[in-house]
DNA sequence: CTAGGGTTACAA
DNA sequence: TTGTAACCCTAG
């Protein structure tokens, strides 16, 4: 009760990239226990070190134009407000994947209509929708299903985690043994649609309309169900087709971001080289002179 | 001991 | 309500 969250001051973030530098990344012992750090680090478990350290690099590489620099320090005993952005030393992560502009290139306009900035909760509501996995798809088999769709972010994993926990809690989603799966309740809920979550009652007049096509039933039948049925049928065709069209541009994506890897691979590879050789230079040097 | 998944608490 | 940081637990 005494201390429900420890927050990082700077000095022990400085202390830990400090420690990287003249350690290396996974000696958390090493640094925890180096006189060096120690005093600073006293308070610090070398799995905290980690967890930080996880937490920065993702930051780092991740939303590096969004300053969220939240509150200093609720509790500073000894705050004294000497922010230390000398040392602006980046984590070794590679970020090459967020090289490329965060958004995507190939994005049909009457695809994604959403105004809202990012929704992870319809991507993975669409994601378990699709995969209809009966024992529960696994948390690796979601992230790479929503890696296919859209760009994600490198922490994306992690965000999925806790948004996986968010739709438990409000019953979208069921948890098995380390899998997930869509709710027998809201999975009968939304079917067909995953164009847009805001899906409005269907009417019976539309269902009527959407028979018409079909021509297997006449559409001043009583029979209520059937046109409902129909217009189930009419959806899940769309949905279908809708969901080919998507594939066919899977494919198409895969092949393209195949090439780009390998592009990459070799911008890594001479990376590695010339700074194994001692020279100091910038991955912008080297793509300008590769590309 | 480290790496990673998972959980909890806090802030916008 | 959503995203993030700190914390916890477990496998290798």
């Amino acid at each position: 009760m005494g201390a429900p969250k420890q927050k990082w001051t700077s000095e022990e973030e400085e202390a830990l990239r400090r420690g990287v530098l003249k350690h290396g990344a996974g000696k958390w012992r090493t640094i925890q226990k180096d006189p060096e750090f120690s005093p600073v680090l006293s308070s610090r478990s070398n799995i905290d070190l980690k967890d930080k350290w996880r937490n920065l690099s993702f930051s780092a590489s991740g939303l590096g134009s969004r300053d969220k620099q939240r509150v200093p320090r609720p509790k500073a005993p000894s705050s004294s407000p000497s922010p230390s952005p000398q040392l602006l030393l980046l984590p070794a992560t590679n970020n090459v994947a967020e090289a490329s502009p965060p958004e995507d290139c190939e994005k049909s306009p009457q695809d994604d209509k959403t105004p809202s900035p990012k929704l992870y909760s319809s991507m993975i509501l669409e994601a378990l929708g699709e995969l209809k996995e009966p024992n529960g798809s696994e948390v690796t088999t979601i992230c790479n299903f929503i890696e296919q769709r859209h760009e994600v972010q490198p922490n994306f994993r992690r965000l999925l985690c806790a948004k996986l926990r968010r739709l438990i809690g409000v019953n979208k989603v069921e948890k098995i043994d380390k899998s997930y799966k869509l709710t027998d309740s809201y999975a009968k809920r939304a079917l067909a649609p995953m164009k847009d979550p805001s899906l409005k009652k269907k009417d019976s007049a539309k269902s009527s309309k959407a028979a018409k096509g079909q021509g297997l039933f006449t559409a001043a039948s009583p029979a209520l169900g059937a046109a409902e049925a129909a217009a189930t049928k009419v959806a899940d065709a769309e949905a279908k087709s809708h969901l080919a069209n998507e594939h066919m541009m899977e494919v198409e994506r895969i092949g393209k971001m195949a090439e780009e890897t390998e592009s990459l691979l070799e911008l890594a590879s001479e990376l590695y080289e010339r700074c194994s050789r001692g020279e100091v230079l910038t991955i912008l040097q080297v793509a300008h002179r590769e590309f």
